[in-house]
DNA sequence: GATGAATGAGCGTTCATTCAT
DNA sequence: CATGAATGAACGCTCATTCAT
């Protein structure tokens, strides 16, 4: 077994448990277990289980960045842009459903107040892709203007519920599906056109 | 103290030790402590702390309904219908911040999830409202025809979201933002009425 | 098992088993087994192994501090209260001789050297017994002008010594070998009457 | 590095780690770390901590009776004797103080213990020179009567205090007032010339 | 019913020691 | 010879749960 290799076993192994179980559900023991490592051998790596669950976090959320700058449209206009965005972002959660629960579970959690309190302070440079992109978009009249926090959660909120329930089994995203449900968000955030307002259905 | 006193100071003391603690920062000694009871006290009201945790939840799930059904303008139109949902949700939330935080907490868990496949399989009765309502809309034409919980997602995803960075004090819900943030959600789900669809803009 | 018998069990385990292993080798497990008590028992009585320590400590030296106050000659002469200190402190670590090893254990320890330290800045009161009565003497010009920790050094080191060696049954003390010590160490402390002093002997 | 500098590096590095943390504060990893050395190979040199712990504490002693042996008055009187003797061990203890913290540390320890043993039951060669010391000294009627044990406690409990006191900074011992401790432990060992008695003061 | 002292399994973490390189 | 990554038994401590009062 490679030197990283060891490493990446823990990650994955705490990965996994601490989606099945939880942050404290997931034991250092069982962690060690399932790694196929001493108990003692995870403190060679991570100084203890809060760094080691804030690392495995920073990487998960690094890839994330990465899957949304591969292939990223930035001559093309906003609303492809934003589809570029919103259905990579789906993708890459569904094909992942680990990844996805464990960045749901640390969001949700005192690690993940402050980590989402940085990013609001704009301390956390990896955010900056998207918080351009919408400050962008207001700039040019292209989106309502409103504040980021509430873009974030009129475009990422329903995407984040409905990977969840793809992953869960509640529900099937397909192609078609997937397209269907980015191009409702970008009917949340988008500026109606002066003129064009359709009258209210009821 | 009355009988009934007794067991709402047990989950009155819950709430507040597990929004501030989490589910296993907050034991039972803690809790029983907050109380004023005896810690052996809790085991006559609840098998053990996954019961009390659990019935909590119940509880708060029913107050939200409570919430929603509260002067429903049944006889008004449906956007008019979504707008007192969505509008008294965010309210509520805004005003207790602290059953939100649980229930926030409680759907990222292990119980979370067990709640979840429940309602989606219709053995909870309470989500029958909403589903009920999003069933009329979609089979009146009025919203999109897509799966319940992609509604369920693109409708109450983003308010979840909101309330939550205005608790955490990232953003400052007004009357006015609120309604905006509502009439983007129904945005997203309504059906465009045929003809009027406005050009792509860019 | 009375309410505070079961706090001396546990005293009473922690003493014998530190005295016999040491400080670190007395593990809380083996404690509690001694002492017929769980693991967690413990952690009622005392907050943690450094406050059971300490809190043996201060035990024991109180009754040091009592064995010394005892009876003692407060109106005879300063060379009387000596003796009565001298052969009452011997006497008393001879008759226990496990707090006798325990105090010396705790003497010679990170703790021991805060404790000393309190007691020569006056922090501590029950030193003052002792250091009241070398001021005295010395005041009074019948033991030598010496910095008190000398006194101590001078009078006790050698007490302590013979007690240890006695416990370990390298010598065996008894009433007159008792009282013989004490008179060395007074012959060490006392000032010589002018005029009277004896040539050197070689 | 040579051969032998691989050791006493190794050693050195024991002794200032365990003086400040103690014998069990003082991890293999820390020792080896300190010395320069690789974590393994502190083994090929000590069979475990227990034996460099006592192999240190051998040469320590061996230093102890290396001092008390240099430029000592054979010929000279047993009283010059004596003051050699107890200054040099003075002087040595103070001028340094981790061999000093390291040698009460050990004594203070289960180790100490079986060492004492070894050294009363005449095992242990060291101890020979003060040993014959003394019997030579009651031979001749210069000093008292007493078992050796006890000798060494009046000789050399003080010394051993007041060197502590010192390094611990409570007193500051300059020539004079080291002449004036020895001459007191001195006092505390003579057999008093007949005739000469001074009364007792009070 | 109500209590809270007692329990002990299980936690996160350390560290003396080993052994493949 | 020397290394240091790996080990796992053992540590101090917590806390959900029980039960005698």
């Amino acid at each position: 077994m490679a030197k990283q290799s060891k490493r990446s076993e823990i990650t994955g192994a705490a990965l996994e448990l601490i989606v099945e179980h939880g942050f404290h559900g997931a034991s250092m023991a069982m962690i060690a277990d399932r790694a196929g490592v001493g108990a003692g051998t995870i403190y060679r790596y991570f100084d203890n289980k809060d760094v080691l669950i804030t690392e495995l976090y920073r990487e998960l959320e690094e890839k994330v960045v990465q899957v949304l700058m591969k292939e990223y449209p930035a001559e093309k206009s906003f609303r492809e842009r934003f589809q570029h965005i919103g259905e990579r972002l789906l993708h890459h959660f569904i094909n992942n459903p680990s990844e996805f629960r464990y960045l749901e579970q640390f969001h949700n959690s005192p690690y993940g107040v402050a980590v989402r309190r940085d990013k609001f302070m704009g301390k956390w440079n990896h955010g900056d892709l998207v918080r351009i992109f919408f400050q962008d978009g207001m700039a040019r009249g292209v989106i309502k203007d409103l504040p980021l926090a509430v873009h974030f959660a009129l475009a990422f909120g329903p995407l984040v519920g409905v990977a969840r329930d793809h992953i869960l089994g509640f529900i099937s995203l397909d192609d078609s599906l997937r397209a269907r449900i980015v191009e409702a968000c970008w009917q949340a955030i988008r500026e109606p056109s002066p003129g064009f307002a359709p009258p209210n259905a009821s």
